[in-house]
RNA sequence: GCCUGCGUAGCUCAGUAGGUAGAGCACUUCGUUGGUAACGAAGAGGUCACCGGUUCAAUCCCGGUCGUAGGCUCCA
């Protein structure tokens, strides 16, 4: 057999002979990472115990870096499967994907998995583990397939196979006793896979099709160094910590009552008066760009939704009818619709485009009760919603303005994690899930990119994931703690002006439909109020912090000092409290720092005497000493300017 | 909507092999007048989510409903 040349990264070029696997290299050659559990030539990744033929360069990884570590995870996913399958022999697996710092695998198992039977796998885990099992893998034809896994019973991979395109390769990687259809690569050893932990099991469908059956899933995580496992366990933790849900509770900012109902969350005095601050920063930053303001009923007849599209395309989402004197009534879902009829009210001419209408309104939608989830998903939602009626040549820079809009958002808040994503039609929905006209669509979509391109506006495309009347913008962000969410909206409708026969009079004096953007930079308050507080871990900034200021006197004594300036300050609008128990200082901090206040102004004999203020910000160990005056001025500027430090 | 788990005081949680319950914090009162993350004492608080069933007896066992958690599915 004849030599071959490789060259290993890091490493240099070394002569082998033809058929050498990257594990035989690795034995062979020195300084190449111990850990390495997987290799890249020429940048695939590729088992250490495949055979190489031909020159080549190589590089050896281990699970600590990203496509080590998705190795790393995806052998464990097949680790878990082959441990419920000896425990539960009677399983079918499924499939067994990595996800970012985690994997799953779907079983169809016959009793679903309690806590205790997670750790009974992880048990079975450890030990195929020390069992030190060669992973190998064997590639076959479709046939030799096809028999393997119907003799064994695993039906999901019959399936799996039959869907797979003809000509593609099928690789069954085994390890012991238990063999798996999958792309691979994996790990060389059982051996390899030593600091796993599982999270969670829950249900999931076949193929994510409710109509399919019921399987299990079990979440877990596999790190290389006890070390990393161990950190992101406790990132976990800490992000329970941040949890809007928790932090909503403490912070007494809005809760449920099951006497109301779920998903729609009562807001309490703190909660009301996040919603009243965003809502002022939105009307400033709108009445500076020319949006009017309107106001529309909670409830509409049927006959609106028919007209608008939604009855056929959401009524699903939609609260059920109500009968009004015969008539069938619904619970507003959105808001376009009765804009719509406010544009069509007074006669328009181009002069009046670019009409802007916003309002604060609350929509009302069902969804399923699966599907609330705290502020972030509910069935009642104040929306931050604007319709803009333009013309085509108006579009491009209507729709920027709307961009930039969020960005200056953004700004205010601090978020510098987002990433805006093109929805585009699915042309094999026309006429079912969207508006009938393909030329229509991709015109308006080819607009809006160009848009975002001359804009220079980063973003992704994604196909089918448009509304039904319109591309849309959506702007994904994640929370501190990991989640992602779409937060704010921008859709393009070219359909429904037309069924509302919106129209203006154009310089020659014609009748031309508009064109509407809907848009929402601030989704609906609750989902933002819902990311605000995991993105500032309910340490507000001072503008939007429900307590901005609470007093403290050091004893009663001081009582009669500390009401005053609590007086000046409200007087002045700053939202100020004051705690006149009969608790010592330590525990007035205390109480203070738990409610997460970002000043605490404290005052005692030398305040009194010297007619000062010793102010304490949250988190920050040096006290100022200022006077009243001086206090209340620099804490007005830094409200005004809706500042997010601290 | 689907699968599984959970539901005890305002909050965080104990507990009862079936005999109607307990702690800490918060709250109220009294004492204390204290200088940077918990002063002390006393008191008040619960139809053990709701509705049925089994039982002499149910917060506990069984069934249903509602709510909630983790996911799946969905999101104008």
């Amino acid at each position: 057999m004849s030599d071959i040349l490789i060259n290993i990264k890091g490493i240099g070029e070394h002569s082998f002979r033809s058929g050498i696997t990257p594990l035989e290299i690795k034995s062979e050659v020195k300084g190449i990472q111990k850990n390495a559990i997987i290799c890249k030539i020429n940048d695939s990744l590729v088992d250490l115990s495949s055979k190489i033929s031909k020159d080549c360069e190589i590089q050896f990884l281990d699970a600590q870096s990203k496509d080590g570590h998705s190795v790393l995870l995806h052998s464990t996913a097949h680790l878990m499967a082959q441990a419920v399958k000896r425990l539960y022999p009677k399983t079918k697996v499924t499939i067994g994907p990595y996800l970012d710092n985690r994997f799953y695998y779907d079983f169809d198992v016959e009793t679903p998995f309690t806590e205790e039977d997670l750790k009974e796998i992880e048990k079975e885990m450890q030990k195929i583990s020390d069992e030190n099992l060669d992973i190998s893998h064997e590639v076959k034809s479709r046939k030799e397939a096809l028999d393997f896994f119907e003799k064994i019973s695993e039906s999901y991979k019959v399936e799996i196979i039959n869907d797979i395109d003809k000509d593609e390769l099928l690789k069954v990687y085994s390890q012991g006793e238990f063999s798996d259809l999958c792309r691979g690569p994996h790990v060389p050893s059982t051996g390899d896979i030593k600091h796993f932990k599982l999270l969670s099991s829950s249900a999931a469908y076949w193929r994510g099709d409710e109509k399919n059956q019921t399987l299990q899933r079990v979440y877990g995580t596999s790190f290389q160094n006890p070390k990393d496992l161990k950190k992101y366990l406790n990132q976990l933790e800490e992000q329970k910590k941040r949890d809007h849900r928790k932090i909503g509770k403490e912070l007494d900012l809005y809760f449920y009552d099951e006497e109301i109902g779920p998903g729609l969350p009562l807001w309490t005095p703190n909660g009301a008066v996040m919603i009243d601050e965003l809502e002022a920063l939105a009307k400033e930053k709108e009445d500076k760009v020319g949006y009017l303001r309107v106001k529309t009923p909670h409830l509409t007849k049927g006959l609106l939704y028919e007209k608008s599209g939604h009855l056929e395309h959401y009524i699903s989402s939609m609260y059920p009818a109500m009968d009004v004197d015969g008539t069938d009534y619904y619970m507003k879902p959105m808001n376009c619709p009765h804009h719509h009829k406010i544009f069509a009210n007074t006669p328009k001419s181009y002069r009046d485009l670019p009409y802007r209408l916003s309002e604060y309104g609350t929509c009302y939608r069902y969804e399923k009760s699966g599907e609330l989830f705290g502020l972030m998903r509910v069935r009642s939602m104040q929306m931050n919603d604007a319709h803009i009626y333009c013309s085509e040549d108006q579009f491009k820079d209507e729709f920027i303005g709307v961009c930039n809009l969020y960005m200056e958002y953004f700004k205010i808040f601090g978020i510098d994690k987002y990433e805006m994503r093109l929805s585009l039609h699915d042309p094999k929905g026309l006429g079912d899930k969207f508006i009938n006209n393909s030329e229509l669509w991709l015109k308006t979509e080819e607009d809006v990119r160009n848009a975002l391109k001359d804009a220079k506006l980063k973003f992704v495309e994604s196909v089918g994931d448009a509304a039904f009347y319109g591309p849309k913008i959506d702007v994904q962000v994640w929370s501190s703690i990991g989640r992602e969410f779409t937060l704010a909206t921008n859709q393009v409708d070219f359909a429904v002006p037309e069924r509302f026969d919106l129209h203006y009079t154009d310089t020659d004096g014609s009748a031309k439909t508009p064109l509407c953007i809907h848009r929402a930079p601030l989704g609906t308050h609750e989902r933002f109020i819902g990311f605000l507080i995991e993105h500032f871990g309910g340490n507000f900034p001072l503008w939007l912090a429900p307590k901005q200021v609470i007093i403290l006197p050091v004893s009663d004594k001081y009582n009669d000092y500390a009401e005053k300036i609590n007086n000046h300050l409200k007087a002045e609008g700053v939202r100020s409290s004051l705690d006149d128990r009969s608790e010592k200082i330590g525990s007035k901090i205390r109480d203070a720092e738990l409610q997460k206040i970002n000043i605490m102004v404290i005052v005692g004999e030398k305040e009194v005497d010297s007619n000062t203020l010793t102010i304490r910000r949250r988190f920050i160990k040096e006290q100022e000493v200022l006077s009243l005056e001086q206090f209340t001025s620099s804490i007005k500027i830094e409200i005004k300017e809706r500042r997010v430090s601290n």
